[in-house]
DNA sequence: AAATAACTGAACATATTGTTCAATATCTTA
DNA sequence: TAAGATATTGAACAATATGTTCAGTTATTT
């Protein structure tokens, strides 16, 4: 990729996370992102259509980096049992919490119900692989979904509730689904 | 209140709905809204300040409905077992199955956020009243909060997977805190 | 060094926002 | 039912954001 792309790139998302904390998204105008970033008005339009496509573009970005691993090894084996899953959700909260600076910001705004949208569809096709049937009288999509949810908000929960590891809080969630 | 202004209000709170399922709520311009209601635009101005503020207080119209048994309930007796609180919980469902047209518009735009968020905020202090305690190693505060967004998210889920009596919705939500 | 691709910034038409105000319509109560 | 209070109307307003275009500049690649 060009240099001056990633450059652009990050100077966007940069300040779009910055005016995300300080005023929100629905107060912060590609105006202000541009003049943040200190690009031109056109360079912005050449790389984002709208400011919603910029925060799905930032979001994609940041779980691609998180769900990384995951996606890998279910490549190379794939007799994957509990131990594993624990294992994979684990190594996601390890990279979400080296991209607290990021994700903080986002959660801090409106645009946070974007990013756990996001996070939710990623973490479906996750528990779709490792849940293949539900309690008795229990729908199974309704069980997968419940775990979407419920990894997502206790990230969430844990990025205003700082002091737990990684591990801890795997063992929060785990709790009422184990 | 004067007529004059809660015909205003219905015919704004109806437009707003369409229009939110229609076109969602970003896409939605007050401008719409005061076209689609059939009213002057000052008097939009003079009832709520921005669109934000319109959506704030359409769902809050909805909760002080669904939740007002449950209010009251809390002055009458105060000896609340595990059973009352499955019931207050059913009764909040028939109330916003009955308001299936109202909410399934607002759940089905990016509003729905907004919605969830005010829900959870009501579920919150029902929560906080019947847990007392959490399972040894869980945060209190982490098992109240995963009980108001559990059974938030189940209603949001229950909303476009229809079949289901409220009875057995709780269910589902009662079958992994229970 | 030449060719390719990205960035710039000014200019543009269009649309929305939030306010103001005098005129009109509707409610309330005495 | 008449008078006073209150709500609605709609046009006009300035201010601001949006998304596009394009010719000129700068950086990267081969």
């Amino acid at each position: 990729m060009d240099r001056r792309q990633s450059k652009t790139r990050k100077a966007v998302f940069n300040a779009f996370v910055e005016l995300l904390s300080e005023k929100g998204y629905s107060n912060t105008t590609i105006q202000d992102i541009i003049t943040r970033a200190d690009i031109g008005r056109s360079t912005f339009y050449s790389h984002f259509q709208t400011k919603d496509d910029l925060l799905n573009a930032l979001c994609e970005s940041i779980f691609d980096h998180a769900f990384s691993e995951s996606a890998t090894k279910e490549e190379t084996h794939d007799f994957s049992g509990r131990k594993d899953l624990k294992d994979d959700l684990t190594h996601i909260l390890y990279h979400l919490d080296e991209s607290r600076g990021y994700v903080e910001g986002i959660l801090a705004s409106e645009s946070g119900d974007v990013f756990m949208r996001c996070f939710r569809d990623h973490l479906r096709e996750v528990f779709e692989k490792e849940i293949k049937k539900a309690p008795d009288g229990i729908p199974i999509e309704y069980a997968i979904e419940r775990c979407a949810w419920d990894f997502s908000e206790t990230v969430r929960w844990w990025m205003s509730h700082g002091d737990y590891s990684p591990e801890e809080v795997v063992g929060f969630f785990w709790h009422y689904i184990g």
